[in-house]
RNA sequence: CGCGGGGUGGAGCAGUCCGGUAGCUCGUUGGGCUCAUAACCCAAAGGUCGCAGGUUCAAAUCCUGCCCCCGCAACCA
């Protein structure tokens, strides 16, 4: 028999989920719905990624133990899979037993090959953080901590190396095979450029890291994340287990080993991964397939926008079903799609309510009152058979390639089609008729069957209202690909009463009412965001408070700007140059480019900062800086209200 | 010369690898029907396929150059 195995990423336990991680899920509960169908043996495993200083510094936060955190979002996963009628086989944790002795077998194989080696780290190195930090990272003076503004001492650390540069051509060849594991093709093209200008051993372990794997035979190492966190694919099989059974049959010997991603873990899954295997004598990943991000309105989707997909609140209002429909019709796989509410209902409403429900209620209808509350007698002709087998073996060809939006058109261009044959054919008027009951009978069987292939197909895309439509059609419930055969419909069996399974929404009156609830979130959320109103903001405390000579330290001083220029290669710094009342004119780099046309500045007054150490930024050495206040994450440059000659102290 | 993606009727997309009447969904306009969830059916309007060259009998598709947008990386002294 042959293996379907399908993995999502192991979601980090740091935020709760959004519609990027039941993105991910959905897609591979589509497929493993499909799979099973196809008789394959079939494994869907997802899970969380539980180590790691976040967690343990959230945690710490919180006062409570690392694992209390990790228990609790995860809880959260499992109800919210649950809800979502997630058909996983597997769930799991990297904090499991079983987890770390899968772990501690790849280390033991990476390390029998050689392509572990110590080297040391050295560098600015924070306490309180447990972390290193880079020159340019620290506070000046006094090389402090950029969190915790305590110095930070420079401490030298041995860490683990794995030599990953020794994998590059191997890499390289296995991203050209025919199809290639990296997918989309664009993807491809991005690792394979990354990876074919030269890769850099990776560093593996972590000193004094807490909450995470020891590293074995090295005694204060802990394993670093990744080296931890993609062992699970393996781990969760039983590899590093004495009943290894599934990884045998799923990895080992497995048909197909896919990895669902998104595009922001590309490079971990298409180059660090892939050589770990490599590293360990074991079989790669036969597909990784990253998919694209959610934007919200066709902006990116973040926090602190407040512009993040609730998925409760849709499913709760549409249904699980709408939202599965929603999602896997509208994205391309691979590149990003935007969410708006809009698109959504205008989804449903037009696929989902008119062209399914209303073809099943009227269809239903039609038989029901012609054959007495029963589904149709023995047709005379299959008229729309050819129709309907040509639909179903597109949409398996689209399903085993992935194409959801290809498959579903499929369907829909079936449904169009039946709609066609019930106007041309007008069985309502022959209705009226007596002697017509075999014709009416050929037209509704017809158009029945050609539904309860559409609902039947959709059954691992819709898995709840794909059966609600087989019941009320009078269909039995589908649970493999055979039932994807024309002719399944029962002759006149009882059609029960049901209500219509896709409503219409009342686009305008729910667009309305959004309107309403985000205005009042806006105000909630403008309290803790940047206030416009500086009255509003919380008044320092007065222990942060500074004494006068602190502030007479800061030496500001109004200059004029002589010239301005873009920085090459940079988004947002400008190369000043200012007149500051000095015999020579200063160079300052100013991070306003996204504000500031380069002209628009020149003759302008600015406060600079002038006696700030020097820095270099993007190659350039800037001797000062321009003050500029933050304004809905746009910088607007400070200038005296009249003209004061350069060079004037400010106090 | 950092890396990658994209620019196709009003909106969202397919088609580009393997050149050959420009397609789908939604929207708009007109007509029809009444079995159905204001649904459904028919028809129409609407595109110099980012720009400019080139190859070709033929280019959205191949080649060259340019413009614009978006992500990643770098970057807010």
């Amino acid at each position: 028999m042959s293996t379907f195995y399908v993995t999502t990423p192991i979601y980090y336990v740091n935020s709760l989920p959004h519609i990027g991680h039941i993105y991910s899920t959905l897609l591979a509960d589509t497929l493993a719905r499909w799979h099973r169908m196809g008789g394959e043996r079939t494994y869907f495993l997802t899970g969380t990624d539980e180590h790691g200083q976040k967690i343990e510094r959230a945690a710490a936060a919180e006062g409570i133990a690392p694992i209390a955190l990790a228990d609790r979002v995860v809880a959260r996963y499992h109800e919210l899979w649950r809800e979502l009628g997630v058909s996983h086989d597997d769930f799991i944790r990297t904090t499991e037993p079983r987890h770390r002795a899968g772990v501690e077998k790849i280390v033991a194989s990476i390390a029998a090959s050689g392509d572990f080696y110590l080297a040391r780290h050295e560098g600015w190195y924070c306490v309180a953080c447990e972390m290193f930090y880079t020159e340019k990272e620290l506070l000046q003076p006094g090389n402090l901590c950029p969190i915790h503004e305590t110095p930070c001492e420079w401490r030298s650390e041995d860490n683990i190396y794995f030599r990953l540069s020794k994998y590059q051509d191997r890499l390289l060849e296995w991203y050209d095979q025919d199809p290639s594991p990296i997918q989309p093709r664009s993807r491809r093209n991005e690792v394979r450029a990354f990876v074919a200008s030269g890769l850099r051993d990776l560093s593996v372990s972590r000193a004094g890291l807490e909450w995470g794997l020891p590293f074995p035979d090295h005694p204060g190492q802990a394993i670093y994340v990744w080296l931890d966190a993609l062992t699970n694919y393996i781990s969760a099989l039983g590899y590093g287990a004495d009943d290894d059974e599934l990884y045998q049959n799923l990895w080992q010997e497995g048909d197909t080993r896919l990895h669902l991603i998104g595009k922001d873990i590309l490079r971990h899954h298409a180059v660090y991964w892939p050589a770990f295997l490599m590293s360990a004598g074991l079989p790669l990943p036969t597909t990784v397939y990253a998919h694209g991000w959610w934007q919200r309105d066709g902006r990116k989707m973040s926090k602190s926008i407040g512009n993040v997909v609730r998925p409760d609140d849709l499913v709760a209002r549409f249904g699980v079903d709408s939202l599965r429909y929603y999602v896997l019709r509208e994205m391309v796989l691979g590149q990003d799609a935007s969410f708006s509410d809009e698109a959504f209902i205008d989804r449903y409403n037009s696929d989902l309510a008119n062209d399914l429900g209303n073809t099943v209620s009227r269809l239903v209808t039609l038989s029901r009152r012609a054959f007495d509350g029963r589904t149709p007698p023995e047709p005379e002709s299959m008229p729309l058979q050819a129709n309907a087998e040509r639909a179903i073996a597109e949409f398996v060809e689209a399903m085993d390639g992935m194409r959801f939006q290809k498959a579903l058109d499929a369907l829909w261009r079936l449904l169009s089609e039946t709609s066609q044959y019930l106007v041309s054919n007008e069985p309502w008027r022959l209705l009226k008729d007596e002697t017509a009951k075999p014709q009416v009978a050929t037209i509704l069987y017809n158009a029945l069957e050609a539904v309860r292939l559409v609902s039947a197909a959709l059954t691992p895309i819709l898995p709840e209202k794909s059966q609600e439509v087989l019941r009320a059609i009078g269909a039995e419930s589908v649970t493999d690909r055979s039932g994807l055969s024309w002719g399944g419909l029962p002759v006149s069996v009882e059609l029960p009463k049901t209500a219509p399974m896709f409503p219409r929404i009342d686009k305008d009156a729910y667009l309305t009412e959004e309107k309403n609830v985000e205005s009042q979130d806006t105000n909630e959320t403008a309290k803790d965001e940047a206030p416009a109103v500086e009255a509003r903001r919380e008044p320092t405390p007065l222990d942060e408070r500074i004494g006068i000579d602190h502030f007479a330290g800061v030496e500001l001083r109004v200059a004029t700007v002589e010239a301005a220029e873009k920085v090459k290669k940079s988004s947002k710094l400008l190369k000043l140059t200012v007149d500051i009342g000095e015999v020579e004119s200063r160079t300052v780099i100013a991070g306003i480019a996204k504000a500031y046309a380069p002209d628009e500045l020149v003759g302008r007054q600015v406060i600079v900062v002038a006696n700030l150490a020097p820095a270099k930024l993007m190659g350039i050495e800037s001797n000062g800086m321009v003050l500029a206040a933050e304004a809905d994450g746009k910088p607007v440059v400070l200038q005296p209200s009249v003209p004061v000659p350069n060079g004037t102290r400010v106090k």
